[in-house]
DNA sequence: ACAGTCGATTTAACACCGTTAACTTATGAC
DNA sequence: GTCATAAGTTAACGGTGTTAAATCGACTGT
């Protein structure tokens, strides 16, 4: 029996490789295509290494999901840093958004159990997702300075709108052109953010 | 070996109750919980039995999908023949988009493959989803008579905010009460149909 | 040099899945 | 009584997530 022979990787390498073929695998097959054990062949290891750096498929999707996350705070955050008025901060925040979902599809969809992608953890309860909120609310908050309920309220429609609109763009692709999709989105958030004054 | 006893059913009652099942599991359990001989099993049959009433596990969702769409449609129909107004038809058809979602979510899930749903066939292909766009784009024509073009931009934005604050509604059920969800969802719409003018 | 241990990795297995082919079994016709 | 047909079952294939057991290599102590 010969010895097969594999690039030596660090652990961190090896974890971000899972992730990383996981989510090329979406990308090119949807979500209900990944599963372990073609992961596993995709990083030249058998499917229960996996499990060394995961304790199930939940919690890679978990992962990823977080990742996604903590990508878009990231994001939030170089916008704060760009601008300083909180109605062009509000806008730009949703184009990001719009951005990301178009961009990376596939893990906007595992962000929100879409299109067959499945997470057991319930989104809120995320500490990733509590950030990316908190930056939205206090920019709203820097805004329209009124309750902490009233906050919550505006901000819970600031993310219906948008994410729905991105859905439905998402959803009716190939019947509406994305471009035509994006222009209806940015006159949308730009009247949604108006409407706040 | 004894013969095992099973009440007469006709084939529509089977082939409804393959139905019924598959909803009731997802109800309870979730669509990723919702399997063939799961299904087999409750209806006291074995799993090829599902086969001769449906082509695979995609197209049993695909019909229950439809018949969402068809219930939907029906009750814009009631509506359109309850009023005369457009204004007071858009804002009575949103609220029974939000009850439907509200006590069918399962139905709802699995028309928009949320949360571990996931049919296939794409949505807009739908005919019986074709009929329930043709009456809101309807609905909003008779209301603000403009170009197809621009109906179509407003059908998508109606749909847009209408589905996305369901959404999220569903998705923060444990958070914020469904009720209070409910009151943004009716001033979010009633604001939609008011801008229209 | 040899036995023993430890860590990394794989193989094998379990219980489930969607789906199909092959088999059984009961019923009615001639 | 024999045959054909229909209804329904069992068994099987290749796949899934997951875990226990087995393997294999390198290193250690004597």
């Amino acid at each position: 029996m010969e010895t097969i022979e594999r690039k030596p990787r660090s652990r961190e390498q090896t974890r971000s490789g899972i992730i990383t073929t996981a989510k090329s695998i979406a990308r090119r097959e949807g979500w209900q295509a990944v599963s372990i054990r073609k992961i596993a062949d995709a990083i030249e290891y058998s499917a229960p290494i996996v499990y060394e750096y995961f304790d199930s498929k939940d919690r890679l999707l978990d992962e990823i999901r977080s990742e996604g996350f903590r990508h878009l705070s990231q994001e939030y955050e170089r916008i704060l840093k760009l601008y300083r008025d909180p109605e062009k901060r509000l806008y730009e925040i949703s184009l990001v958004q719009w951005e990301f979902a178009r961009h990376q599809p596939e893990i906007y969809q595992v962000m929100y159990n879409l299109d067959g992608a499945y997470c057991t953890m319930p989104v809120y309860q995320s500490e990733t997702m509590q950030a990316v909120s908190q930056i939205v609310r206090q920019t709203i908050f820097s805004f329209i300075p009124k309750s902490e309920e009233s906050i919550k309220r505006l901000y819970f429609q600031w993310w219906s709108v948008s994410h729905g609109t991105i859905m439905l763009a998402m959803l009716l692709k190939d019947e509406q052109p994305l471009d035509q999709s994006e222009q209806i989105y940015r006159e949308t958030m730009r009247r949604f953010v108006r409407d706040l004054r």
